[in-house]
DNA sequence: CACCATGATTTGGA
DNA sequence: TCCAAATCATGGTG
């Protein structure tokens, strides 16, 4: 017996965890169960005995451990010990146990599959992870399919996660499968000196799986949190909220007001504003209807800003050199920027004819289009695609009645007319 | 810490 | 699907 478990003790087959029953001790346990010490003086000297245990042991041939089990194979008395042993046994009451019913499938051990799986972790190797980014984009509001570098950092690392779990699923399941045949043949092997029923071993490998679908569970478990984490830095980041750069919002702010007409960046507009912010699509919508909003709110507040970005606009223009709103797709309408007095219908038409056509809003145009006749203004602004064709608004003015009058001239100052706060 | 600015989200409408 | 509006939540500042 002894040499059974000294056996087993040089083969590595040690598993402090495992619930060994009938008899079956792979170690010597005094030893390895012993408390842990304060003096570390004891211990050290266990250590010592175990290494020098250890040490004979390998020192044995393997011949002469066979030699020696043969032995107590043919030894005359082992009959009777096994019939002793049996008797045992059934006093005992060991060998009724029946086996536990099959334990239900654990309900959170199925939730970590359903999370794995619509992770992407689990599951078919590929579109996995593309699925999992689309339900990501689904849950951020479903704003549109960009963020494409985000995701695709995020798939980065969640193939990543995926391929160490994958491994890790396999180490573990080889290692499951290995120790299994090898508790397997030990108990057969052990069947002939004492009484091990093969429902027995059937009942210990299924304990053995237990212990390992359990270390799986710890796994997955842990590579759902990894999961989650990532998501929450990369998907849920969102909340998070950074305030964009100086620059960005600079681009963002020279757009608005030289587009104040008319701030609805084309989808084309927008993907230019946000390569050049360094910024998603999205991000630049949201920026867009933040400012809307807020301008119109409190267009006092932001007269200033307007008339700061005015003048940026003129000048830049002037002298040709301004990028922002010379991008191939956003037609220049620096000359407008004053021209967002849009509100009533009345002075619709006063501004139309006093300033340059191209900088006519097409919420304006195409209201003309409606009411005018066909061949008007509208060629001036046929090649733009800066204007989104939803702007046409009722009453064709997105500021509705909020409409301040003079960022026009930075020379008229702030505050010339204004007398609306509508809100 | 209060307050404001601002990016993100939610809700409801067209 | 985009927008306006309201709201949330965080960042920055005094």
């Amino acid at each position: 017996m002894d040499e059974q478990g000294r056996l087993l003790q040089a083969r590595g087959v040690g598993m402090p965890g495992l619930p060994v029953q009938g008899g079956l001790q792979p170690l010597n346990p005094h030893q390895l169960h012993e408390p842990p010490s304060d003096n570390g003086e004891p211990r050290k000297q266990d250590i010592g005995d175990i290494l020098q245990q250890i040490m004979t042991i390998t020192d044995q041939s393997l011949d002469e451990a066979q030699a020696k089990k043969h032995a107590l194979n043919c030894h005359r008395m082992k009959p009777a010990l096994f019939n002793v042993l049996c008797e045992i046994k059934e006093k005992t009451g060991l060998s009724i146990r029946s086996n536990q019913e099959e334990e239900p499938v654990d309900p959170q051990l199925m939730r970590l599959d359903n999370m794995l799986l619509a992770e992407g972790v689990a599951g078919p190797e590929k579109g996995g992870g593309s699925a999992a980014a689309a339900a990501a984009a689904a849950a951020s509001g479903g704003v549109s399919p960009d963020n494409s570098i985000e995701h695709s950092d995020y798939r980065n690392k969640l193939s990543q996660i995926r391929q160490i779990y994958h491994s890790e699923l396999e180490k573990y399941e080889q290692a499951c499968n290995e120790f299994t045949t090898h508790v397997m043949n030990l108990l057969r092997e052990q069947s002939r000196t004492r009484p091990i029923s093969p429902k027995e071993i059937e009942r210990m490998v299924g304990i053995i799986h237990r212990k390992f679908s359990s270390i799986q569970m710890q796994l997955k478990q842990s590579t759902c949190e990894a999961v989650m984490i990532l998501r929450s830095r990369f998907l849920d980041a969102r909340r998070k909220r950074r305030n964009f750069s100086k620059q960005a919002t600079e681009v963002l702010n020279e757009y608005f007001y030289s587009h104040l007409s008319n701030p609805y960046p084309s989808e084309e507009a927008k993907e230019e504003l946000a390569k050049k912010c360094g910024i998603t699509v999205s991000q630049v919508s949201n920026w867009f209807g933040n400012k809307r909003i807020r301008y119109k709110k409190n267009i006092g507040k932001f007269q200033e800003e307007a008339n700061i970005y005015a003048v940026k606009t003129a000048v830049s223009v002037t002298q040709g050199t301004h990028s922002g709103a010379n991008s191939p797709t956003t037609p220049t309408s620096a000359g407008s920027s004053g021209s967002f007095n849009l509100s009533g219908s009345g002075d619709m038409f006063i501004g139309m004819q006093s300033l340059n056509g191209d900088s006519y809003p097409a919420t304006q145009v195409e209201s003309l289009r409606h009411s005018m006749a066909p061949g008007g203004y509208g060629d001036s602004i046929s090649g733009s695609q800066m204007y989104s064709p939803r702007e046409l608004r009722a009453n064709g003015g997105w500021q509705e009645a909020a409409t301040p009058s003079s960022v026009t001239s930075p020379t008229e100052g702030p505050g010339s007319v204004h007398s609306d706060t509508s809100n």
